[in-house]
DNA sequence: ATGATGCACACT
DNA sequence: GTGTGCATCATG
């Protein structure tokens, strides 16, 4: 008789003794199917053991149903990841294990895509290219991290592929990570295509069965480079030597469920772990990353010459105030002009507005929370203006204090509501929508692509996702519809993704046609954030953006962790926040502090109703314990109906 | 997470 | 005296 210890996905952090014959072939690394209460659970087994556990007689140890695995699927090494993540996002091991590996049961080979035929003649590269490699290839033990910056179409890619051929040659591992997949295909297919069958690549969209059976060809080590979205970071590689995360500042690098890892954090600590080198790029760094090249933790690379040697577009912020509805004189002219040249314009609305904002539409002026520097938010049922980090609240003024107009009031911008008027304005132009809506179904976007792509459709109008179909030669315009949108979300990294998002669009136009143009529609013509994304000044807004969150204690400076209860009745999620609050007071260590109670900036989402508190400390060591003990003792007298979520360095604050 | 179990109040 | 809803608890 054999015994085993399994972890299963769920919160508890436990493990479960099961015995099994001797003769089986089960062994640490295997998943297992067993009863676990009255149902058959999937579970990771963890460790062998002589005995059960103390305490437990041995006809309550159950028996292994059957292994779900020939050979393992984890090792001791995937093991210590799951735990330091357990540790890090607090969360379960088994959760975290469940995050990491696929959930295929049998394995499915996939179709092998394409051949290794001749990767393709070298091609030249750039002085500054060739810098940036050397300096990543000839890196001494001391520089493990490095940042490609530079613009689109400056070759950050070629760089990064080198830089793997060459880590390949070593014998090493890479990882190459990439945006969530759907809209980043094109860049997967490269990268795979040139390195043929030693490429593996993790889709989103291949079945888990699929992916199962990548994961086992890499950790047998039969392809030394993985290319994925941010789950491949826990690739299985052998002898890691490279991780590579390109467009760092992508959101999609957060896990949006638990556990909320973050892939460039994951792979910062495998990367140190298992002595491999990080190289990030984008044309538009992370606030978290542009702090560390300031202070020489990540080597800087500068990429700043477009290879092509395209220029940049022309971008041009232009004002809303005193428009009628949503597009200015500007913009219709040059949709117009750009129609007659036989061109195509795209309009680009960067985000489906949700919240009501209270804002004066002459000026631009709108109430923030001194204390927190978001916006307020418009609560129409209170009639108040809420700060949704500290709760700070108070009346909307009657009159614009800034320029005194009294047309001041709550608004919204919505994709329905520019569709309508541009087909008002254009009824001769072929308009179609792409966004959450519209391509729901299957397939909708790509073939509203492909409209576009042939010249089908005139005018193409969307929110973010369309921001990767800007490489088309067709298109000549560009309007960013309401570039305030996203200033006004509630969060303290608005003004930092309105930037990035208004630079990527206008790189990626350039890229393309760069006898193009770029028009921004805003209300805050003097606004930094958009005088300086519009004039590509990168560096004057990290250096006034990281003034601001300095001294206002967020991060880089300071580090999070979001607390959310969640229930159906309001009083439940406030009892609980509360009670959660309270709990957390006498645990705050020196230096920290906590933010809240407060309702989360979408204070209900599908009929529940949303509270947060945020333990805010400058460093993340501090807070850690602190929050451990909060939800141990939280969980002694859980409240009823209630669910508690936890965000360690959430990324989203809605 | 998830489902069994035990308890309170309601109603045939 | 049984039935329904919800809170509590344990899972090996």
């Amino acid at each position: 008789m054999a015994f085993f210890d399994l972890v299963f996905d769920i919160p508890a952090d436990q493990t479960f003794t099961y015995r099994i014959d001797e003769k089986s072939e089960a062994s640490v690394g295997k998943r297992a199917m067993v009863p676990f209460g009255n149902r058959d659970c999937l579970g990771f087994i963890v460790a062998e053991r002589e005995n059960p556990p103390e305490g437990i007689e041995d006809k309550a140890i159950k028996a292994i149903r059957r292994l779900v695995d020939a050979e393992p699927v984890f090792d001791e090494r995937d093991f210590e990841i799951a735990r330091w993540m357990a540790g890090y996002y607090l969360c379960g091991t088994g959760q975290a294990l469940a995050a990491m590996i696929p959930s295929g049961k049998k394995m499915i080979h996939p179709t092998l895509p394409g051949s290794d035929d001749a990767p393709d003649a070298a091609l030249e590269i750039s002085d500054e290219q060739k810098a940036a490699l050397d300096a990543i290839t000839g890196s001494n033990s001391q520089v493990r991290m490095f940042y490609l910056y530079g613009v689109t179409g400056s070759g950050k890619t070629e760089v990064f592929l080198r830089s793997a051929e060459a880590m390949l040659k070593e014998g090493k591992s890479v990882i190459y990570l990439v945006p969530e997949i759907s809209l980043t295909h094109q860049t997967a297919d490269v990268i795979s295509k040139r390195f043929g069958s030693q490429a593996a690549t993790l889709h989103s969209a291949m079945t888990p069965s699929t992916r199962l059976a990548e994961w086992m060809r890499i950790r047998r080590g039969e392809a030394p480079i993985v290319v994925g979205p941010r789950s491949a970071v826990f690739a299985p590689v052998p002898n890691l030597g490279l991780v590579i995360i390109d467009e760092e500042h992508d959101s999609s690098y957060k896990s949006g469920n638990t556990p909320r890892y973050h892939a460039r954090q994951i792979a910062l600590h495998r990367c140190s772990k298992e002595g491999a080198l990080l190289v990030l790029g984008s044309a538009t760094p992370s606030a978290e990353a542009w702090k560390l090249m300031a202070e020489g933790g990540i080597v800087r690379l500068d990429l700043s010459r477009r290879l092509s040697g395209g220029g940049m577009p022309e971008i041009k912020p232009v004002s809303l105030a005193k428009t009628e509805g949503c597009l200015s004189k500007e913009l219709k002219e040059e949709i117009r002009l750009t129609a007659q040249m036989g061109r195509q314009s795209i309009l680009f609305l960067n985000r489906r507005g949700f919240a009501y904002f209270y804002q004066c539409p002459d000026c631009g002026w709108e109430q923030t929370c001194r204390r927190c520097s978001v916006s307020l938010t418009w609560h129409k049922s209170r009639r108040r203006c809420i700060c949704h980090y500290c709760g700070y609240s108070e009346a909307p003024p009657a009159a614009c204090p800034k320029c005194g107009s009294v047309e001041a009031g709550y608004r919204g911008f919505g994709t329905e509501m520019i569709e309508e008027e541009v087909r008002r304005t254009f009824p001769d132009l072929r308009l179609r929508r792409a966004d959450a809506d519209t391509t729901g179904k299957r397939g909708g976007l790509e073939e509203t692509l492909s409209l576009f792509k042939t010249g089908m459709i005139d005018i193409l109008l969307g929110t973010q996702m369309v921001a990767k179909g800007l490489n088309f030669p067709g298109v000549r315009l560009v309007g960013v519809v309401f570039a305030d949108t996203g200033l006004h979300l509630p969060d303290f990294r608005a003004a930092e993704r309105t930037f990035s998002l208004i630079v990527q669009v206008a790189g990626r136009a350039g890229r393309y046609f760069p006898d193009g143009k770029v028009i921004v529609q805003t209300l805050r013509m003097e606004d930094p954030v958009i005088t300086r994304s519009c004039a590509l000044d990168v560096e004057g807004f990290f250096k006034a953006e990281l003034n601001q969150r300095k001294a206002l204690n967020f991060p880089p400076f300071s580090r999070l962790i979001r607390f959310t209860s969640r229930a159906r009745e309001e009083r439940r999620a406030n009892a609980a926040i509360e009670r959660l609050a309270s709990l957390a007071k006498p645990l705050i260590p020196r230096g920290a502090d906590m933010l809240g109670p407060a309702e989360c900036p979408i204070g209900v989402i599908n009929d529940n109703f949303r509270r947060q508190i945020i333990l805010r400390s400058p460093s993340m060591g501090a807070i850690h314990g602190a929050a451990r003990e909060l939800l141990a003792r939280y969980e002694k007298g859980k409240d009823a109906k209630v669910y508690l979520e936890v965000d360690v360095d959430p990324v989203s604050m809605l």
